[in-house]
DNA sequence: CATGAATGAGCCTTCATTCAT
DNA sequence: CATGAATGAAGGCTCATTCAT
C-alpha cells in the first residue's frame, strides 16, 4: 500500500458511481416500462436505454422483474411521497381523502404516460391502499362515511380510481373529469351532500410535485 | 358410379372432428389463461393442457393471441349471454342494474377461477359495459340516479365490479361481500336510501347458468 | 362374385383414373417448379396446384424429389423427343449438330419459362449430352470438327448452350442471339468458315413442337 | 484517474476476437457450401463446422444467405484478386485472356473443392465476368477475336469455363484438360491458328497463390 | 466495476408423414 | 383410391446468463 488514504477514497468514489449508475438505470427503465409495458421489455431494452453494457446491468439487478419492482418502489416513493405529507396534514378525514384523491387524479391527468404505466403494472399502489383502508375505517367510526362493509368501500375507492386512470390512459385527449370522479366516490362512501359540497370546494395544495419522475411522464392536462 | 354419400360423409365427419378439437382447445385454454394470465402462456402450455400436438395447435390458431381472443369471445357469449335476458326483462332501471350486478358478482363468487381469468384478461366485458352506459343514462334521465357526469358514474360502476372480482381472485377463501359491493355502488350512483333498500331486497332469478364454462370455473361460494 | 367382368372393369377404370391423376399432378408440378425452383416448393404447393389432397399426392410420389425427377423425365421426353427425330434424320454431322442446337435454342428463346426451369434444375439434359458426345466424336473422325480433345469440345458445346439459356432466363426481354451462339460454338469446334456458312444457312424444320409442355412455357420470342 | 489505456485495450481485444470469430465462421462455411450447396445447409451445419454455438452464429450473420454472400465476397477478393494483377499486366489481349484463363483453370484443377463450391454457388464470378467482357470487346476491335456478337462470345467463354469447372468437380480424378479447354475457347473466339499457338506456348506466372483459401481447397492436381 | 463475446435453453414455426374414415 | 386431421421432428430465432479481459 502506497498510501492509507487511497482505499477509502476508492471506495467512496466507487459507491458514488455505483449509486449514480443504479439511479441512471432506474430512470431509463421508467421510460421503457411506460412504453412497452411491464413484461414485454427485455434486458437489452434497458441496456440500450441506459447506454450501459449487459454485464453492468447484472451488477445492479438480477432480472427484469427485480428492476420492475425497484422501479415501482422508486416511483411510489416519489409520486405518493410528494403528496402524502400535504394530505396527511389535514385532520378532517373526508377532506383528507377527497383532497388526496383529487391531487392524485389531477397529477395523473397531467401525466398520461404515468396512467399507461400503472395500467400496465397493477402491482403499484399498495402503499396508498394501506392509507386508504385506515381513512375508510376512521371515517366510518366518526360517522362521516356510511357503508355496510369496509371491504366494499375499499373496492369502491380503489376501483374507481384505477378505472379512471385506465380511462385516461385509453383516451388521452378526452377530459379527465377528475372532480366528478371524486364526487361520486364520496357519494358512494355515504358522505352527506352538505359535507360533500364542502370538501370539494376546498382548494388543493399547489406544491404537489414529484421530483424524479415528473419530466418522464409530463404530457399535458385535460382536467 | 361410386356412392354419392361417401364424400359428403367424409366431409361431415372431418368437420365434426375439427369442431370438437377446436372446442377442446378453447376449453383447456381458459384454465391456462386463468392460471398464467393473458400474455405469459406459451404455445406448449396450451398444447400440454389440451393433450394435443404442436402441429394441431397451429391447425386452429396462429398465435397465442388469436387463441386469447377466440377464448374471450367464446366465454363472453356464454357468461353474459346467459344472464342478460333475465336482467333485460326488468323494466325498472335501478332494479335492473342492481339485479344484474348482483347476479354477476354472485356467479363470480361461486366461480373464483373465472375471477382469476378476467383479472388477467382485462379486455373482457366490453359487451357488458355498453349496456351499463345505457342504463346509467336512463337512470340519470329518470332521476333515480344522481351523479355529476356519466363518465364518472361509469368509472364507479365498472371500477368497483372489477375491483371486487380482483379481490375475490386474490383472496379466494374470504367472504365475497357481493351485496355490500352493490350497495355502495348504488349509493355512489345517487340512489336514495328507500329505493336502495327496495332494490336490494328483491330476489334474484335462479336460472342464471352459463352452460359451457360453468364446470370450468365451478369452485365454491363464500357469498 | 356376381359377374366375372366387374373386377376387370374396375381395374381398368382404376388404372385410367390413376394415370390421369398422375399426369395431372405432373402438369401442375411443372408450373410450380418453374415458379419456385427445384428445391423450394413444398408438398402443399403441388397439392394446391393440382387441387388434390395430401394423401393423394403420396399415392403417386414419395417425395418432392421423386416428383422432380419424374417431371424432368416427362419433360425431356417431350422437349427433346420432339426435336430429336428431326435432327437425327440429318446425315451430315456438322449440319446435324448445328440444326439441333439452333432448334433447341430457338425453342428455348420462345419459352423463357423453360429457361428458368432448366437453370434451376441442372440435372436436366443428360439425354441430349450423350448424343452430343457421339456427334463430336463423329465430326472429329470425319475431320469436319478440329479440337485437341473431345472433353474440351464437350465443355464448349454443353457450356455455351447452358450459358445462353441462363442468360435468356436472366434477361427475358433481351435478344436471344441464338444463331450467333451457334456460330461461335461451331467456330470453337473447328468447323471451317465455308462449312460454317453452309450449315448456318440451312433452314430449320418447322415441326419442332413439344406437345405436353408447350403451353406451360409459352411466353414469346426475341430471337 | 483510472488508467486511460484500459477501455481502449478492452475494445481492441474485443474487436480482435470478433474479427477472428467471423473469419473462422467464414472459413468453415466454405467447406459446408462446397459440400452441400448454396441453399441446402442449415444453420446447425455451420455451427457444427465452426465449433461454435447457435447464438454466436447469430451474432455475426442473420441468415444462411447473409453468410453465403459474405463467403462469396470473401473468396472472390481472394481468388480473383490474387490472379488479376498478374494477368492485367499483360498488354496483348489474346495472351492476357488465354493466360488468365489458364491460370484460373489450373488453380481450379489443383483445388477441386473450389470447383464444387462454385458449381453449387453460381453467383460467384461477377467480378471476373466484367473483365471478360472488356477483353472480348478489346480483342474484337483489334481484330484478334472474330465473332458475330459479343454476347455470343461471352456465352462461349463464360460457359466453357463454368462447364469445365463443373466437370472437374464431378470427376475429381480425371484429367482436367485445362489447356485443351482454353484452346477450343480461343478457337471459338476466332483467334487464328498461329496466334493461338503463340499464346498457348507462353509460360504461366508462378506466383498465383490465393492466400486465405489455398489451404481450404488444396487437394491435388490432375492437369 | 465495466465490457461484450459466447453460450444454450426455450420458444416459435414449418412441413413431411401417417392413418382413420 | 381419396381425404384431411393429427402428428412430431427439424429448423429458425430470441434472450437471459456467464465469464475472460
Amino acid at each position: 500500500m502506497i498510501s492509507p488514504h487511497k482505499p477509502d477514497h476508492r471506495r467512496r468514489v466507487g459507491v458514488e458511481r455505483s449509486q449514480k449508475t443504479r439511479a441512471h438505470i432506474l430512470e431509463s427503465a421508467v421510460g421503457v416500462f411506460a412504453l412497452k409495458g411491464a413484461h414485454a421489455p427485455v434486458i437489452d431494452d434497458f441496456v440500450r436505454a441506459a447506454g450501459i453494457s449487459r454485464g453492468t446491468f447484472y451488477n445492479y439487478f438480477d432480472t427484469t422483474h427485480a428492476l420492475l419492482h425497484a422501479t415501482i418502489e422508486w416511483l411510489e416513493d416519489d409520486v405518493f411521497g410528494s403528496m402524502e405529507p400535504e394530505a396527511a396534514a389535514i385532520p378532517d378525514v373526508a377532506l383528507r381523502l377527497a383532497t388526496a384523491t383529487r391531487m392524485y387524479l389531477r397529477w395523473a391527468a397531467a401525466h398520461r404516460r404515468w396512467c399507461a404505466f400503472v395500467t400496465h403494472v397493477p402491482q403499484i399502489g399498495t402503499l396508498a391502499r394501506r392509507r386508504l383502508l385506515r381513512d375508510l375505517r376512521d371515517g366510518q367510526k366518526s360517522g362521516v362515511f356510511r357503508f355496510p362493509h369496509v371491504q366494499a368501500a375499499h373496492d369502491l375507492a380503489a376501483g374507481i380510481v384505477a378505472q379512471a386512470v385506465q380511462r385516461m390512459a385509453a383516451t388521452p385527449r378526452a377530459a379527465a373529469r377528475t372532480d366528478e370522479v371524486v364526487h361520486v366516490m364520496l357519494q358512494g362512501l355515504g358522505v352527506n351532500p352538505a359535507e360533500l359540497q364542502r370538501v370539494m370546494a376546498a382548494s388543493i395544495p399547489v406544491s404537489a410535485r414529484p421530483a424524479k419522475s415528473a419530466s418522464l411522464f409530463k404530457t399535458g392536462s385535460n382536467d
